[in-house]
RNA sequence: GCCGGGUUGGGGUAGGGGAUAUCCUUGGGGACUGUGGAUCCCCGGACCCGGGUUCAAUUCCCGGACCCGGCCCCA
């Protein structure tokens, strides 16, 4: 037997008829928002990775070198393509809305909601850097998935990453990027041991306990501009907590109520610059279903020109995890499908004949090709998928009208072919 | 890269130092030749891999692979 690698997966027909209508909807959203669709390679040169990144990324990509010594990966994100797109092309209009479902690989130890193979859908505004162009990233993130039937079921939580930038320098952080680090980790590492990694890099200890207890939560952005204000003394962020405040303004008067203020949410070392959010289930079993911010920076790495970004990435494992959690995971198209059978060999002819006549219109079927045993035949149409069947026999060749049968509720009607369908 | 738990037909399982390896389901074939989505009959199909202990290993031991989960890292 030959194995599938480690961390691969299949998808057989059942599975994937549910991703691709995932997917469709995803497309639709997007298109509905204004986004246009694009692709680029599987393989990109590994040095385009390491401007983003830096070395270590090494370890994690599945890369090698080609016949002519270059060194190449399969990629691991999808950002940096999108932005070798954009700059590549100087003509194109801004503001620029992009989205694409590539397929992206991390070599890295499966766990759940992670394999070395995922596809993943990212959208990204380039050359807006209005609060309004955060509101439809979150927007259509958040409509994507209630889409898909979980509204109720996710929240997101939303940060700003130069808030907490004020905040840090303001309580006597030397080192911003490691502490943003540690703010990441904040759930998964002891108090302690957060404390004191805090108060390593410059900070009173009074003042890391007080971080810890803000970064503990999520808020409304009115109880977070409270606490920032009142207890950390931030400077001036007047402009930062407004647009904030307004992105959140638009989002709930939109209908997406699920917003929280979350000051643990920081990416990582990624390379935000602004708004950073990130989807999670309500009942917080799962990793995140979607993540993203602003990243203005990227563009100028890339060609030396300045052209604000804003975008998310969205995963399909995570969200199998949750849509299979809560029962979400199944075919919703009610599109027909119909077994037609000839019930002599006068009826197969004409079986197969209604089935390239109906074809032509369009609908979907398939002949029955087995024995005459007609209820092996019916038994066939149901494991078989299909939701009606057509019954052919002398009595339906004698008055040209065919015997149509609903597999679900087992009613049972005489059509003419042409209006089956 | 590290840690824990797993691995018996396609799926789900029972068992166990020696026998034809259990049951359900799925798959294939057949009977019943127009209302029967059944029923009945028949047939396929498995002990993850390598080494060790033993007269004998699917069973015990060691290593590996893979699966599930966690860590690291996070794109």
């Amino acid at each position: 037997m030959i194995e599938k690698l480690k961390g691969f997966r299949d998808f057989y027909p059942e599975d994937m008829e549910i991703r691709e209508e995932i997917f469709s909807k995803m497309r639709k959203k997007a298109k509905v928002f204004g986004f246009r669709p694009i692709d680029y390679p599987s393989l990109e040169l590994l040095e385009m990775f390491r401007i983003k990144s830096g070395d270590e990324i090494l370890s994690q990509t599945y890369s090698f070198k080609d016949r002519g010594d270059r060194e190449i990966t399969l990629i691991p994100e999808a950002t940096p393509s999108t932005v070798r797109m954009l700059v590549t092309r100087k003509d194109l209009p801004r503001p620029v809305r992009w989205y694409n479902i590539p397929k992206l690989w991390r070599y890295e130890e499966p766990q759940s909601g992670r394999t070395r193979e995922h596809m993943q859908m990212n959208a990204d505004i380039f050359g807006d850097d209005s609060l309004e162009a955060d509101a439809d990233t979150i927007g259509l993130a958040c409509s994507i998935l209630d889409s898909l039937g979980l509204r109720g079921s996710y929240e997101v939580r939303v940060n700003e990453r130069g808030i907490m930038e004020h905040i840090l320098k303001s309580i006597g952080s030397k080192d911003i990027k490691n502490d943003l680090a540690t703010i990441d980790r904040f759930h998964k590492m002891k108090r302690e041991d957060i404390v004191e990694r805090l108060v390593s890099s410059g900070i009173e200890e009074q003042k890391a306990i007080l971080l810890c207890e803000f970064v503990e939560k999520s808020y409304t952005i009115e109880e977070a501009e409270q606490i920032i204000v009142q207890k950390f003394n931030p400077g001036n962020i007047t402009d930062l907590m407004g647009r904030i405040k307004e992105t959140f303004r638009i989002l709930k008067e939109n209908g997406f109520e699920n917003i929280v203020y979350n000051p643990s949410t920081v990416r990582g070392l990624a390379y935000y610059t602004g708004i950073v959010f990130e989807g999670f289930d309500r009942e917080g079993k799962f990793r995140s279903i979607f993540g993203g911010g602003r990243y203005n920076n990227l563009s100028a790495l890339f060609s030396g020109m300045e052209i604000p970004a804003v975008g998310f990435g969205m995963g399909d494992a995570v969200l199998e995890n949750l849509m299979r959690e809560k029962g979400l995971w199944k075919n919703t198209e009610n599109e027909r499908r119909y077994y037609i059978i000839g019930l002599d060999e006068k009826g197969r002819e004409e079986s197969v004949r209604v089935a390239f006549r109906l074809r032509q219109r369009d609908v979907q079927c398939v002949a029955h090709s087995g024995g005459k045993n007609l209820s092996n035949a019916l038994k066939n149409a149901t494991k078989l998928n299909f939701t009606h069947t057509i019954l052919i026999g002398k009595n339906e060749m004698d008055n040209g009208k065919y015997t149509v049968r609903d597999l679900a509720s087992g009613d049972q009607k005489s059509m003419e072919m042409d209006q089956i369908g």
